[in-house]
DNA sequence: AGCACGCCGACT
DNA sequence: GTCGGCGTGCTC
């Protein structure tokens, strides 16, 4: 007998967490790059992924400890491992935050879902009655019988229950078969006008090559974007053999319901979502189902970019300019990026849609990266008409916030049987509760913010942490009981709307009363079909939905987003083209007014005259200017604490250790425009470097450092959206 | 992230 | 005296 030599290997262990350095574990058996594995940790169990094979060890074999099995062979694909890594070093995230990110919860995780069957049971003299019979029936064509397809002839599982107690039935149990095919032969063609289906043809042609291409598609809300997908997802899975796997991005759940009734219509199944409010049964079911390579459409928000897609053909991120698609908590990362990173390490074509692109896509067109297709179904004719108010002139009763003039185009509105729509992108009746004897302002305890005064809730709240309390009556102060409610907000739109037009049907949308998407469903159809006069609401009414009936929209406060932030243009023209977008379809073309003070401002002026083209070329040439992104590249670091000088500290330290690099420019240390946010002070570091820089290389040396700290807070935001 | 170790204040 | 507060440091 020959002496069996066992030959121990090393690898490195990612653990999903934020670690400041990786574990190194040995094993018997050969294991693969991208195995998830179980490992004893400390005196726990926990998962880990299978990252390098180790040569040497670096610390003394005492130590070292075994990993205790392979839980999932091959969870991450050689290219998901590339796209993983990408994604660390481009967020600058260390490789177990980004795990942590990637993996489910165990019991999504692990857990098989199973499914229940039933067989009838040999034993035989029991009273029939007509519903056993009619049971027994089923059986005579099929010996097994799944609990859901009984459940189907209105059998429920406490009969079937009580028949096996009955010795009528057995039941048993198996993993379900989680390798399905995708059923795309019922797939119907919708009618395209010649537009759309040039569009169509345009996309199909840059998408058709499996190979990374982006194409971004220019189109409206309602101009059919979402039947273009259908149909080029259609052909690109009907033109593989195997069983491709498509991910369609939304930005929000509340987007997913007409999304879902236009996906069944077309396909004749219910695609698979993916987001927050998914159950955790349907989630394991997905997770198996991914992991088994089988043919899956599946729709999802920001997380549904990390699933263990085996077969990725194609991606789909639609409204691109969404600012949902950043993750600003915890790690930072902006999902619509990350997507078409994945799509590129995945070697596929992904599609971006908006009708109000993000400056960055509208400049990666401009230079060739990215491929245009311009779906225009309105025709420059039926483009709504927009009119400024000048607030200077239209002055204001006090405390009111409609004008004359839009009243009485309001009352022309509603008189002449149309739904009309305000917009205002405040939660709440008033952003401001004063005390008009003393001057004392009602503000946050945990924030650098003041508390929004809530009517219908009676509660005065902070937007930022989350604290509230009840309306008081008297100022904690002086005792006085004037109080005064400062500026205006969707509740107290809602009120004056209610005294100028008590018969008027009115319908107010906020974020807090579409949480629930079967009463935000309601309402929304509603509105369709014109049961409602007047709609009041917030951003949420710019999202996807459009309202067939609406013909006046009008923007209460255009002036609120103008903040200091270098976006706060493109911003402000992508919310009020979205909202001026709700107004006016073929029949009528609708009429958008908007209240300002600043009628010259160049977005509001790029609005009227319907000048897109002219809007990006002049921001573009602006950023060029002044070297802002997409010409260099911005690097935000905020560093918090619940200590000020322990944060001013550590923000000085950071910005002199950044300041050795020479090609870097840093700008500050200094205190965040929210200084004070949720009990913790928070300082700012903005570093500006040259556009293709890894920012992962700047940090690299001090990140493990950072990721150590106990009590202060560093978060990495790379790309920054906005500057609070 | 857990979990232990360890060093100070307030209780039977 | 000891119970327990949470600050600090380690986990292959």
């Amino acid at each position: 007998m020959s002496k069996i030599t066992q030959v121990t290997r090393y690898y490195q262990i990612l653990l999903p967490q934020k670690l400041k350095h990786s574990f190194t574990y040995g094993s018997n058996t050969k294991l693969e790059l991208g195995d998830l594995v179980a490992i004893p940790f400390g005196r726990q169990q926990k998962i880990g992924l299978v990252w390098q094979e180790i040569k040497q060890l670096d610390f003394a074999e005492h130590k070292l400890k075994y990993v205790s099995e392979v839980v999932i062979p091959q969870f991450f694909t050689a290219q998901f491992r590339e796209f993983f890594k990408y994604f660390s070093d481009y967020n600058v995230a260390s490789l177990g935050q980004v795990l942590k990110l990637v993996l489910p919860p165990e019991d999504i995780l692990l857990k098989q879902d199973t499914e229940i069957f039933y067989h009838q049971a040999k034993q035989q003299n029991l009273t029939l009655t007509a519903k056993r019979k009619k049971l027994l029936e089923l059986f005579a064509e099929n010996s097994q019988i799944s609990a859901s397809k009984l459940a189907e002839f209105g059998f429920a599982r406490n009969y079937l229950h009580a028949q096996c107690k009955a010795g009528l039935l057995i039941e048993t149990s198996r993993e379900k078969n989680y390798q399905q095919k995708l059923e795309l032969s019922k797939y119907q063609a919708p009618k395209f006008s010649a537009a759309q289906q040039q569009a169509y043809q345009q996309v199909l042609t840059q998408c058709a090559k499996q190979k990374f291409n982006t194409v971004f598609l220019d189109g409206v809300t309602g101009s059919g974007k979402t039947e273009i997908y259908f149909a080029v997802i259609a052909d690109i899975l009907n033109n593989k053999p195997d069983d491709g796997q498509v991910l369609i991005m939304l930005p929000e759940i509340l987007l997913t319901n007409q999304f879902i009734e236009k996906f069944e219509k077309r396909f004749g199944f219910a695609p698979d979502l993916w987001h927050s409010a998914t159950s955790v049964k349907k989630k394991q079911n997905i997770y198996q189902q991914l992991l088994a390579g089988s043919g899956k459409i599946i729709i999802g928000t920001r997380s549904a970019l990390f699933l263990p897609f085996k077969n990725l053909k194609f991606i789909i991120v639609d409204e691109e300019h969404d600012g949902s698609y950043k993750q600003e908590e915890g790690l930072v990362y902006h999902a619509r990026d990350m997507a078409i990173a994945r799509a590129f390490k995945e070697n596929i074509p992904i599609l971006l849609a908006s009708a109000t692109a993000s400056l960055e896509t509208k400049f990666n067109c401009e230079q060739g990266k990215y491929q245009q297709v311009r779906l225009t179904e309105r025709f420059a004719a039926n483009l709504p008409e927009i009119e400024l108010l000048d607030l200077k002139k239209e002055l204001l009763e006090s405390g009111k916030f409609l004008s004359k003039n839009l009243t009485e185009q309001l009352t022309r509105n509603y008189a002449a049987g149309q739904q009309s729509l305000l917009f205002l992108n405040r939660k709440g009746y008033a952003p401001l509760k004063i005390c008009a004897s003393c001057g004392f302002k009602f503000d946050c305890l945990n924030c650098d913010s003041f508390l929004v005064e809530h009517r219908g809730k009676k509660m005065l709240c902070c937007h930022h942490c989350g604290f509230s309390m009840p309306t008081v009556e008297h100022c904690p102060k002086c005792k006085s009981t004037e109080l005064i409610s400062y500026g205006p907000g969707v509740e107290r739109i809602h009120e004056e709307i209610q005294e100028k037009f008590p018969e008027a049907r009115i319908a107010l949308l906020t974020a807090e009363q579409v949480k629930n998407p079967n009463s935000a469903k309601e309402l929304l159809e509603q509105i369709t079909r014109g049961e409602i006069d007047i709609i009041i609401g917030t951003q949420v009414i710019t999202k996807g939905h459009h309202f067939p009936k609406l013909t006046l929209v009008a923007v209460v406060d255009s002036d609120a987003a103008l903040a200091f932030d270098l976006r706060a243009n493109e911003k402000l023209y992508q919310l009020l083209t979205q909202v001026a977008g709700r107004a006016g379809r073929a029949e009528s073309p609708g009429k958008i007014i908007i209240q300002t003070y600043n009628p010259e401002n160049n977005v509001l002026q790029a609005l009227k005259s319907a000048d897109q083209v002219g809007f990006y070329q002049q921001e573009i040439a602006m950023r060029q200017q002044y070297n802002l992104p997409p010409f260099a590249k911005f690097i935000a670091v905020i560093i918090s604490a619940a200590d000020e000088d322990l944060v001013k500290l550590a923000a000085e330290n950071l910005g002199n250790y950044l300041k050795n690099y020479q090609n870097l420019e840093i700008m500050g240390p200094v205190a965040a425009p929210l200084k004070f946010l949720r009990n913790k002070y928070r300082y700012r570091i903005l570093v500006k470097a040259p556009k293709n820089i890894a920012a992962s290389k700047i940090f690299a040396e001090i990140l493990p450092d950072l990721l150590a700290q106990q009590k202060l807070h560093y978060k990495i935001d790379v790309d920054p959206q906005n500057f609070l």
